[in-house]
DNA sequence: TTGACATTCAATCATTCGCTTGAATATGAT
DNA sequence: ATCATATTCAAGCGAATGATTGAATGTCAA
């Protein structure tokens, strides 16, 4: 495939904030849901907020900073597409814990309190 | 069953605590991880980490709110017990990004660009 | 009763957060 | 060239966060 003309891909390297942190917030939950149905310049993405054009470019940069989104530069717009593999971490650790909402378990693991 | 001497169960009701904020703070995922293993007062929890009494205290304080831990009090302790069943949003929330990381589709559900 | 222990309450403080506004950069259209 | 569009950069601000310290409360032990 060839390289399209006026195109440039920004990859992701090591994550600099904690995904929990970054989908700690309502509205950045709300963006990846967005993006979850596919790729958006931001434009398309603000009208779904009460909020100015630069805030949700910040949480889309957290977003990014998180390793959840990337970003692809096209003419003049920014398209910010989905990258939510890293959400598998907060799944697994989540689901650590379905034995208390299935079997209503009061303890995971082997432990024991020996008091 | 009788209600025990000097026991007294702090019940909870409506969360005010977000849990996606709750479970930001890599402290309190180290507390409710801890507290999986069993129930166990302040005191056991505080060893494991390298800051203040009361601090840990604040952060069990909140999780308290956001309904993932009950208090127990026994005698002059507070034992706290793990009531992560609130997790399952959490893991359900992540889990419909699944598609992400198992298959590497780019996009979910049947939505399309129209552009 | 006195004192040690376990925990919370309360005040304080530096840092971070989420947002706003205004300037800067870059691309496309005329 | 000029101007509108799309987006980021940057500074500022009030509110929330995470921590500390000291005082208060309640329980056990001598």
């Amino acid at each position: 495939m060839a390289i399209s003309l006026g195109m440039q891909v920004d990859r992701a390297s090591a994550p600099k904030v904690d995904i929990f942190h970054a989908v700690a917030d309502a509205n950045r939950r709300k963006l990846l849901d967005l993006l979850a149905a596919g790729e958006r310049p931001v434009q398309e993405l603000v009208v779904h907020f009460d909020m100015s054009f630069q805030a949700v470019s910040q949480h889309l940069h957290i977003l990014a900073e998180a390793g959840l989104v990337t970003r692809r530069k096209q003419g003049r717009y920014r398209i910010y597409r989905a990258q939510p593999a890293a959400l598998r971490d907060i799944h697994d650790w989540a689901g650590q814990y379905r034995a208390f909402w299935e079997n209503r378990l009061e303890r995971l693991g082997g432990y024991l309190d020996e008091t």
